[in-house]
DNA sequence: CCCGTGATTTAT
DNA sequence: TAAATCACGGGG
């Protein structure tokens, strides 16, 4: 029994987004065959007042433009010259608030992950990062705006079990956003403790 | 620690 | 136009 997520799961604020994501299972088609992983990683981005958001400060360029689309829609974007990053939009039109999933534990599809995933060599290494999972999953921008209610190549799953508490969930710093101030420190990065799939630590 | 790599954003 | 930035990952 599998049902995909309705559009009512995702019209919440970005935070509850987040953490409501984890447990649940990312699903990529490709060639008609399913790569899953359930989301282990998250991080809120809170939109126009948020200084680590892409739509800080109201800004709405070509880039970020889904961000701007209904809960439920994918925002993909490139950057470092060489990775994709996969976020789930939250709120509603107008909105720009998301989510992005920086960590899956692969649970379908595992050897196709390892295929484009050359350098990992450990199921630990293949999604454990926002663009890893992006690489493993083959999702890049011809994904962005595709709406994950409705999508047959991109979407997700219930797949949260019970034995997932809101006490196993873990909230943090944000990484990689150091230049953002006092948003910097804030808790909006949720993962499932002690789960050996989440990405390790820079700063 | 450092660097690749190039689209996007911001400054001039 | 030009310069700086970047929600990263891999190697040393």
């Amino acid at each position: 029994m599998t049902a995909r997520l309705p559009r009512s799961f995702y019209r919440r604020d970005a935070a509850g987004l987040s953490r409501a994501l984890l447990g649940q299972r990312l699903v990529r088609v490709l060639d008609g065959r399913r790569l899953a992983g359930l989301i282990v990683e998250t991080e809120a981005y809170l939109g126009t007042e948020d200084k680590a958001a892409h739509s800080y400060g109201g800004r709405r360029t070509a880039r970020n433009e889904s961000m701007y689309a209904d809960g439920g829609t994918a925002y993909v974007y490139f950057t470092y010259g060489m990775h994709h990053c996969f976020n789930v939009v939250a709120g509603r039109a107008d909105e720009p608030v998301a989510a992005l999933v920086r960590a899956i534990e692969p649970v379908e599809g595992i050897e196709s992950m390892y295929l484009r995933r050359v350098k990992a060599c450990r199921d630990t290494d293949l999604c454990s990062g926002p663009a890893k999972l992006c690489e493993a999953l083959a999702i890049d921008r011809d994904l962005n705006g595709q709406d994950l209610v409705a999508d047959e190549v991109l979407f997700i799953e219930r797949a949260r079990t019970r034995a997932l508490a809101a006490g196993r969930i873990a909230a943090d710093a944000r990484i990689g956003v150091a230049y953002a101030e006092e948003w910097a420190d804030k808790p909006l990065r949720f993962t499932i403790k002690d789960n050996p799939h989440v990405s390790r630590r820079p700063r």
